[in-house]
DNA sequence: CGCCCTAGGTTTTACGTATAACGTGCGCTT
DNA sequence: AAGCGCACGTTATACGTAAAACCTAGGGCG
């Protein structure tokens, strides 16, 4: 309707409605009262709705010298997981009155593209996770406020942490495959360095090492079904006992071992048990459905939100791991 | 280092340098050949290095009047496909300086949360994929140069389009099904309201209507494997006589055949054949494979921002839709 | 009656950047 | 020798908003 192409500014609704700008802006920003009439209040609202006014964000971040958004670096977007954890953080967000945008560190750009360059959005703080490795010096660079998820405590040289409590994820893994009466292992160990990963392979050994006639191997392999296949292949077809049961840092790696087994002529869980680890829809969609740990993402992207936002406002972040539980399906048997 | 808690302005810049802060804004913009020295620039770069400094991104957006930013709409996370599309329009929006901001209209939030509210980033554009369709509505409202993934291009008011040339991979499915002599169809289809689903059900008609001795029924689901199951369930155990192939709108879907399947006693593909639509990972973790059409996710996303710098630029978005093809694997055959 | 307080506004300023408009010397041409 | 353009800058301004500081009239109170 309005001939000019430009959007109107509070400076329109102001002549629209009759008052000053600064009017405007107390009405519409709800500091009006004992400022202006309520009468006013209405014609200022009536006139900035029959303008279709939006507030220009990039004035109001200039303005208040902050933006109400925050950046959350993922290492992909290829997994439900980290959807999970976006859903949760933005719900909280949305409670605050603040935004999340999305940086997943995207396979086939360069290597160390600046996140900050991409989300051109000025950013009141960060929630990375530990695997998006390339973008973390970016990050520390900023010395924004920075929550990590499923980093190294001792680490985090004073950024604050949530974690999942993997560990204990990975000890009702073992404590299961052990109850049934396994006693050679392979992890399937996903080709991250990253401190979530690191706690797995120590959490396993750990658990083991008190139990006599157990050996456990390790095979690496990125974190993709197809990328699993080879590792799962070689490791399953290596001079020596084969190991009777496969633990997984990752459900996606589980149905490479799947793929793989399937071509060896192994079947599962009669020949071989599999467990994983996300419980993703995947996790039942494939036969037998996958033995796994249930990770709650969604929680897990709240409490980073919820973190953060103490950060800002210069509270303590809670503390506390996330628990996780295992969910016994039909990929896991005892040996025979 | 600093003392003070703020970052550095172009201000402080000047001053380290001992210029002017327009001197710094040139050289810093790369427009200061022929008015200021070499030596003087260095100098600028070198002081702008030493306080690491970073412009203030409000402050250029709301002089610049744009943000080169644009805003991805997509219906939900859950899947790798969208992810695809985010990675492919990130990486020409790289290519020319613009950052993407990913906005899932997030499963569990209120219905119809603004979604330039939660981006708080202002925009130049948006790419919208005609599924989230709540967010549609509020993007009209904008005005913003838009660009439509997989939208009617009649029913889409002026507003670019880019599509996936879904009826063609749907002709390819149907040929492949009929070549293999399967006459009695069953159609899952997506319980969603959009073009490229109703594209689906008219093609797949339109395709058999010239076959003597064909029929086809329809159930629909949500999409996504477990609520596919019940779905599929109900229709493979109608009375009368069961199809021998299922065409899924979905590669998901065609997951929850499978375990639908599973649980009713038939084998794929010897008593059921099952399509799919997308060639996610999930096609291939699946036994038998699933034989499905492949979406090139990541050029479709490239193609999408392409359009929108068109439209930006006041050119002519590139025209022609996406080609798509089958992909043959193990869960189609010929009907017993 | 003089004063202050309050309601109901307005004027002004600052945020940090990009750029148009405006100097200034100096060397070169004619 | 007058002038003119070029090299090298600087000064001033605008973007749209939020909010501090300021203004004014009227009513209540001592």
């Amino acid at each position: 309707m309005a001939r000019g192409s430009t959007r109107p500014t509070s400076r329109d609704v102001a002549q629209a409605a009759g008052v000053s700008q600064a009017a405007v802006s107390l009405v519409l920003g709800d500091k009006w009262r004992g400022r202006v009439s309520a009468a006013t209040a209405e014609r200022v609202r009536e006139a900035a709705r029959d303008l279709g006014y939006r507030p220009n964000l990039a004035a109001r971040n200039l303005r208040l010298g902050r933006t109400r958004t925050v950046l959350l670096v993922v290492p992909a977007l290829t997994t439900e997981f980290f959807a999970g954890v976006y859903t949760g953080a933005s719900r909280v967000a949305a409670e605050h009155g603040f935004g999340v945008v999305l940086y997943p560190s995207p396979e086939g750009i360069g290597p160390a593209r600046d996140p900050f360059a991409s989300a051109q959005a000025a950013l009141d703080g960060v929630i990375a996770s530990s695997m998006a490795a390339d973008a973390l010096t970016a990050i520390r660079g900023e010395a924004l406020p920075l929550v990590m998820l499923d980093s190294d405590p001792a680490g985090s040289l004073g950024a604050a942490t949530v974690n999942l409590d993997i560990a204990d994820g990975v000890r009702q893994v073992a404590e299961h495959l052990l109850s049934l009466g396994h006693r050679r292992f392979l992890h399937l160990a996903a080709d991250v360095p990253s401190w979530t990963f690191e706690v797995r392979s120590r959490e396993l050994a750990s658990r083991l090492a008190g139990v006599p006639g157990t050996s456990v191997s390790t095979a690496r392999s990125p974190i993709s079904i197809e990328g699993a296949v080879p590792a799962a292949q070689a490791a399953l077809s290596a001079p020596g006992p084969r190991p009777t049961a496969v633990v997984c840092d990752d459900d996606l790696l589980a149905a490479g071992v799947y793929k793989a087994a399937r071509q060896l002529g192994l079947r599962i869980p009669d020949d071989l048990s599999v467990t994983g680890l996300d419980d993703l829809a995947l996790a039942t969609a494939i036969d037998p459905e996958l033995t796994t740990v249930r990770l709650d993402a969604e929680l897990f992207g709240e409490r980073g939100m919820r973190a953060l936002l103490a950060v800002l406002e210069g509270r303590e972040p809670e503390g506390g791991d996330i628990p996780v539980r295992l969910v016994e399906r039909g990929s896991t048997a005892p040996p025979r």
